[in-house]
DNA sequence: ATCCTATCTTGTCGGTGTCAGGATAAGATA
DNA sequence: TATCTTATCCTGACACCGACAAGATAGGAT
């Protein structure tokens, strides 16, 4: 039994996990640097050193919520084949993906005034998955400002609709099924 | 002058007015009670007796924004063709004219976990909602549950984007280009 | 005229974010 | 090795918040 260290070591890394997982469980509505403070065994004032402040940890955690966000599609664009509309439905599967398997997550990143992006780090990472979106719809045939807005709508649209419970027929499918689904709708934004 | 009476006489109403007024001036994640009672020139602890708590009022806003919800489409098609496949897309428009005129609330309604679906009065708010939707694509020809979702998520991706402050440049488009490229996106949903 | 009930106020409690100041430890310098 | 500097973390305090309890006031029924 080592007695708790004053200094911690990577109390930086630990109070993003640590936030993360007090998002997961309680929603961000209810987000409470104290509580996230308290699962990182350390004193309510400690997080303010390494972020500032609450909004400074969130935004943090956003720029590390963008990264994951990529790698999620990342993951669907490897098990596709190359040729680019393929590769943007597999894009969007992945989109969709992020939002079930990490909906407060998802929340922070698209649906919260919390996250500053003035901050260049998030700044970065948001303009990243931007870039890539807009790439992929180019490459798939997607000529102007209106088709990538199609394509981000309605993979957005289905992302935040299933994240937020809605949708229930959908997120009810097989997983077979429901990317079967999935991919029928968003195949519909690039006729 | 008339000193403030000790009865309101209309208190329910006054604090749903302040409470819009205080989301759309500071956000619903800074949203404080004790904020509308202020603005309602009432003492903090009066909106317990109408809404119960916090969450309460959240719920009964909630409702009625679901009431302008549908108001806001019945605005747009009123001034289409009365054919179903114009009167869907319409309906598209007045779900963005929304999201765009009243943003938090949009959020309020789409985004966030206060409002209490248990609640009988917001249950059938919501419900009415869904099924006008589901109605709509049905008459336009839509047959399946995979035709409704596609329809409310390119409408639902578009609203939320749009509002959240995404898409920027369909949003600083002239209005009457603006609507065209929503319309053009909307219509991608059903083939 | 009286009682009953709805309405609103005051006062209090624990919890929260933020700031100020102090304590501790790690690393550099000598 | 001894001291200085800096990063890290803690304690304590303040104002604000949501919720609850108890009391004050007024409207309406009897």
């Amino acid at each position: 039994m080592t007695d708790k260290p004053y200094h911690h070591g990577d109390l930086r890394h630990a109070l993003l996990t640590a936030a993360e997982a007090e998002l997961a469980a309680h929603g961000i509505e209810a987000f409470s640097l104290r509580q996230v403070a308290k699962r990182a065994g350390v004193s309510h004032a400690a997080p303010a050193h390494h972020f500032g402040d609450a909004n400074g940890l969130l935004t943090a955690l956003a720029a590390e919520g963008f990264r994951q966000f990529l790698a999620s599609q990342a993951t669907r664009e490897a098990q596709a084949a190359p040729e680019p509309r393929a590769q943007l439905i597999a894009a969007g599967l992945g989109y969709v993906d992020f939002a079930l398997s990490r909906p407060t997550l998802f929340k922070l990143l698209f649906g919260s005034a919390r996250p500053d992006y003035a901050d260049p780090d998030l700044y970065r990472e948001a303009f990243a998955a931007y870039r890539h979106l807009a790439d992929q719809v180019h490459a798939a045939g997607g000529g102007s400002q209106v088709d990538v807005a199609a394509v981000w709508a309605i993979a957005h649209g289905m992302a935040d609709l299933l994240a937020a419970g809605r949708l229930r027929e959908i997120a009810a499918l097989p997983p077979a099924a429901r990317d079967a689904a999935i991919v029928d709708i968003i195949g519909r934004a690039l006729p």
